[in-house]
DNA sequence: ATGCCTTATTTCATAAGA
């Protein structure tokens, strides 16, 4: 099974991209975040081939599963799930192939002081709570997507610009430890060229072309699933030309179980 | 970088992103 996830930064705007995409790498399961649509164009990608199940509420957010290999079991959001105040496309969670799959935008925080931040922990608190269960009910389970968290210092391209930033708190680090306390295991996906796992790189100021990036995309998965994984990298590639999103995707291969 | 791009919208300005 080949698994990918996937900041697009606009699905309406990255569509053509996103087929062209799709059709070249040929992803059974792609976990989609921030579709900022409240509508998913589902026709074209079932042109395609695919499933889809999406969770977009409006112009910011929004989350999506695409799957060849069955739909099943889809929840948008979690129990328990805070808001900022109201309900946000952020987690969506469906059965593909015999594996519980959940794509997710995790808040951004915006600065350590803004409310946005103690939203941002909420809401992990709270997605931790809902994996457990999760993992309970489903032994194969893999968690995709923007985490806005740089598990370490070597994810990020200088660790002394993000001094006092969010994406790189301890807070935030303990949040993903907690995730991972639960038996997810970080996938660390190989870059296609240089020495850093980036998914992120902003887009001004040749940022991409100096590989001044973050790695903030993360595929975390339980031990029976981490064990499957014969490949994973990022395409660098679909991060380059002309209108890409400022996110690489992720493609993971797994061996059959 | 106190926003050097990009996105969508309550558009010719703003909010948000990380």
């Amino acid at each position: 099974m080949r698994l990918a996830t996937w900041n697009v930064n606009s699905v309406t705007a990255r569509l053509p991209r996103l087929l062209e995409w799709l059709a070249s790498t040929e992803p059974d399961v792609v976990c989609l975040q921030e579709t900022k649509v409240a509508a998913f164009p589902s026709g074209e990608v079932e042109a395609l081939g695919y499933e889809a199940a999406a969770y977009g509420l409006g112009r910011w957010n929004g989350v999506a599963v695409l799957s060849k290999v069955g739909l099943a079991e889809v929840a948008r959001g979690f129990p328990g799930e805070p808001g900022f105040p109201e309900p946000e496309g952020r987690a969506i969670g469906a059965t593909c192939g015999g594996v519980r799959v959940w794509s997710v935008y995790v808040p951004n925080g915006r600065t350590p002081e803004d409310p946005h931040y103690a939203y941002k922990l909420a809401w992990l608190g709270a997605i931790r709570s809902a994996l457990a269960d999760e993992k309970a009910a489903h032994s194969d389970l893999v968690v995709c997507g923007d985490f806005n968290i740089a598990p370490t210092d070597a994810d990020v391209w200088d660790p002394s610009v993000f001094v006092g930033s969010t994406h790189v708190t301890p807070a935030e680090r303990e949040a993903l430890a907690a995730l991972r306390s639960l038996g997810l295991h970080d996938v660390v996906p190989k870059p296609m060229k240089g020495a850093n796992p980036f998914t992120y790189w902003d887009y001004r100021a040749g940022m991409f072309h100096q590989d001044k990036g973050m790695r903030i995309d993360l595929v975390y998965a339980t031990r029976s699933l981490a064990d499957r994984v014969a490949t994973a990298y990022i395409d660098r590639e679909a991060r380059k030309g002309k209108g890409p999103s400022d996110h690489a995707p992720i493609v993971v291969d797994l061996t059959a179980p």
